[in-house]
DNA sequence: TTTAGGG
DNA sequence: CCCTAAA
């Protein structure tokens, strides 16, 4: 075993320096190791044996073979304690997403690459439930809507025979959400193994966890001072994840920038950490000090993030001035407590450190979840199209996220999809069934009717449109699809120019 | 400042 | 999503 340690660590020194004196100094002490061994390998077993049990998710599959895989590995006690906390963190994290019907799964894998899918996934899940929770505490006219239509979603977007345990799973998700948000502040351990209970409920998975559970309870012991243990959580797991990831592919330049910000930030968790070891194992300590020094030499050069959530915002609003729209919330320093009262808060917040910490364009985007479709189209059909700050006002005023702008890229894309606008001039006609995630046949015979009620590009007459209205050229008015004014809509069609 | 339209 | 022109 050790043997092969050195070895996948040898490439892996010579793919990365800073890595390399981490992995070093594991190394030089290896003795402790086998104490934790039966643990990690146990739990390695158990974990492997549960990402068996999820084959039906291709992808899924090969992500948590190499969580367990990883496990195997890197038995050296320090590392071995991560690679526990990102077993039963990634895995829990996955079976989430599973539950939640995959349907930003492949998305967020897409989007992300190298180490961050791995960070992403776990994130996003949790985004995910969020976002879910959220609309469901919302409520809106669109409740009752909301369930079915994500069921309808979940069961639409995976391919294989999973439509089943998928339907389930909307109702369990349901229940373990609202669990979500008090636990977050306190502790992600708990967090985690109660989403899991939730979770394997319906199945006799939950025993796989439970060694999960007991190391998680151990550390919170540990953790006990810090009310943000889940960040430094999240950390650990990100950076042996990140490891993990580097023993699979080559490092890219960018993987490289991107690890030694994550190193710095993990320093807060670091510290933690080592100090929390002081006192339960001598022999870690030492190497996780100066592994520790390094960290912080890391930081000095890379001093942004803190990972507190109160100081995040300072992050948000320089997001958002960036993307220049809700410009003027910036200098506030509490807008979010009033327009995300609840979890959205860190939602938005997880997503903006996932985003801030890009220096490049790379679009920030966010994916548009079946409950946000629902509300905008409401919005539209209630307020008419291209008023789209007031859409924003009313139904999107929870999520900062979305500027009016986006309602009305959203909605352009949505006609597009509905076939109800521009049907690619050759008939083309690439309909949604090749799209990625399919929309509701409902929702889209609503855009459809919509689009007729109101025409997307909102009329507004032109001096041009005004005169040649005496002569209108070839727009016969009200001659194809009829806007007879479906449900009372506004004859916006043509309107006259007085 | 908001919309529309194109990239 | 982003940017820009027009209103």
């Amino acid at each position: 075993m050790i043997s092969t340690l050195v070895k996948k660590d040898d490439s892996f020194v010579s793919a990365l320096e800073d890595e390399a004196i981490e992995v070093e100094h594991l190394l030089a002490e290896p003795k402790n190791d086998n104490v934790s061994v039966d643990g990690v390998l146990s739990f390695g077993e158990e974990n492997l044996g549960k990402c068996l049990q999820m084959e039906d998710f291709s992808c899924g599959f090969e992500y948590g073979l190499r969580t367990s895989s990883g496990g195997f590995d890197s038995n050296t006690t320090q590392e071995g304690e991560e690679e526990l906390h990102l077993g039963s963190e990634f895995s829990s994290s996955f079976e989430n997403y599973a539950l939640l019907g995959l349907d930003g799964f492949l998305d967020e894998v897409d989007e992300v690459d190298d180490l961050e899918a791995t960070h992403g996934l776990s994130n996003a899940c949790e985004d995910f439930l969020l976002d879910i929770e959220f609309e469901k505490a919302i409520g809106l006219d669109s409740g009752p809507r909301e369930a079915s239509y994500l069921g309808n979603s979940s069961s639409e977007s995976q391919s294989p025979g999973l439509s089943g345990s998928s339907n389930g799973a909307v109702g369990i998700s349901e229940s373990s959400t609202a669990t979500i948000p008090e636990s977050e502040c306190k502790n992600g351990a708990l967090n985690k193994a109660l989403t899991c209970e939730l979770h394997g409920g319906s199945r006799s998975k939950c025993g796989c966890q439970t060694p999960a559970e007991d190391l998680a309870s151990l550390e919170l012991r540990k953790y006990d001072d810090f009310d943000n243990d889940e960040k430094s959580f999240l950390e650990a797991s990100t950076i042996s994840a990140v490891l993990r990831e580097k023993r699979l592919r080559k490092p890219t330049r960018r993987y490289i920038e991107e690890l030694s910000d994550k190193k710095s930030r993990c320093l807060k968790g670091g510290e933690k950490y080592s100090a929390a070891a002081t006192k339960d194992t001598s022999l870690k300590v030492r190497s996780h000090n100066e592994l520790h020094n390094i960290r912080r030499r890391a930081l000095k050069v890379v001093p942004r993030e803190k990972p507190l959530r109160g100081t995040s915002i300072q992050l948000v609003s320089e997001v958002r001035a960036r993307r220049g729209r809700p410009k003027k919330q910036a200098p506030i320093l509490v807008p979010e407590s009033e327009e995300e009262p609840l979890s959205s808060e860190s939602e938005d917040d997880r997503v903006t450190k996932k985003r801030s910490k890009k220096h490049d364009r790379r679009k920030h985007q966010r994916m548009w979840i079946l409950p946000e479709v629902m509300k905008l189209v409401d919005g539209i059909s209630e307020h008419g199209v291209g008023r789209w700050t007031e859409i924003k006002r009313q139904l999107f005023s929870t999520s900062a996220y979305r500027t009016p702008i986006d309602l009305r890229d959203k909605w352009r894309n949505l006609l597009r999809a509905s076939g109800a606008q521009k049907p690619n001039k050759k008939g083309v006609e690439q309909k949604q069934e090749h799209s990625l995630r399919p929309l509701p046949n409902s929702l889209l015979r609503r855009v459809r009717e919509l689009a007729k009620m109101h025409p997307y590009p909102r009329v507004r007459m032109s001096k041009k449109s005004c005169l040649s209205q005496v002569a209108p050229p070839m727009l016969p008015g009200p001659s194809k699809g009829a806007p007879s004014n479906l449900g009372g809509g506004r004859s916006v069609r043509r309107k006259n120019c007085t």
